[in-house]
DNA sequence: ATGGTAGCGCTGCTA
């Protein structure tokens, strides 16, 4: 079973490519951030041509998760368990069961700055998705929560981490809340098959970032541990942040044996 | 180098 995440960056104008890269990679499941599509927008008629079901949790303009599926979908549920019905909420947060697999579609708030509200919200956002996790899952059943947590988890996932100190995606603040994520049963799929350094899966459109080097590990795929150690294979596609109009992301894949 | 680019949507915001 493949498992992908990839934050598109408006579905709208990355369409075509993410068609062409599901042609190519072949995932069974994909978790998708930022489409930044109202639900009737969502193009699932073309994700249904290449043979998949689609989920989506949109707004509009900004954010926006969705899971596409070609080995079922199920048990489909938008945003946090503890949401009053009349709570207005950003799209960033979808779940479904797919294959046997209960999976998460997560768009973390960036934060923008350390010490900004922005800032404060993305840790009270992540303090919430693990008070979720938490009260829905158990660490022993086959769980993935996969997407954009915009955090490098250590020094190995940033280009130059004595040029970030003090930045946002690397504070101790921010690490501390994904390290809550993986205390409570979580693992971080792609690192433990994949130990080297210099593996990015987010580089700023800004100054050649690319093709400088200059990047940041901040997508994940987070699975307990009956479903981590059954993963085989782990991958971020750099190929697709190459080219005409890519993501500033590159998609990820992991592979889990059956 | 306190810059730079992309997307949304039409002015300046978000990333």
């Amino acid at each position: 079973m493949r498992i992908a995440t990839w934050n598109v960056n408006s579905l709208k104008i990355r369409l075509p490519r993410v068609e062409e890269w599901l042609a190519y990679a072949e995932p069974d499941v994909l978790c998708m951030q930022e489409t930044k599509l109202a639900d009737s927008a969502f193009p699932a008629m073309a994700f249904q041509t290449l043979g998949y079901e689609a989920v989506y949790c949109g707004q509009g303009q900004w954010n926006g998760v969705a899971i596409l599926s070609r080995v079922g979908l199920k048990d489909v549920v938008a945003g946090f368990s503890d949401q009053a019905d009349d709570e207005v909420v950003e799209a960033r947060l979808l779940w479904a069961t797919c294959g046997g697999v209960r999976v998460g579609s997560v768009y973390v708030p960036n934060g923008r700055s350390v010490g900004s509200e922005h800032y404060e919200a993305k840790l009270v956002w992540l303090a919430r998705l693990r008070r979720h996790i938490e009260s829905s899952y158990d660490p022993n059943e086959p769980l993935i929560v996969c997407g954009d947590y915009n955090v490098a988890p250590t020094d190995d996932d940033a280009w130059d981490p004595s040029k970030l100190h003090g930045a946002t995606h690397v504070s101790p603040p921010e690490r501390e809340a994904v390290g809550a994520l993986l205390d409570w049963g979580l693992v971080d799929t792609f690192r433990t098959l994949r130990p080297e350094t210099g593996i990015y899966s987010w580089w700023d459109y800004r100054a050649g970032d690319f093709h400088e080097g200059r990047g940041l590990r901040i997508d994940l795929a987070l699975a307990t541990k009956p479903l981590a150690e059954r993963a085989t294979f782990a991958l971020i596609d750099r190929n697709a942040r190459k080219g005409k109009q890519p993501s500033d992301h590159a998609p990820m894949v992991i592979d889990f044996d059956p």
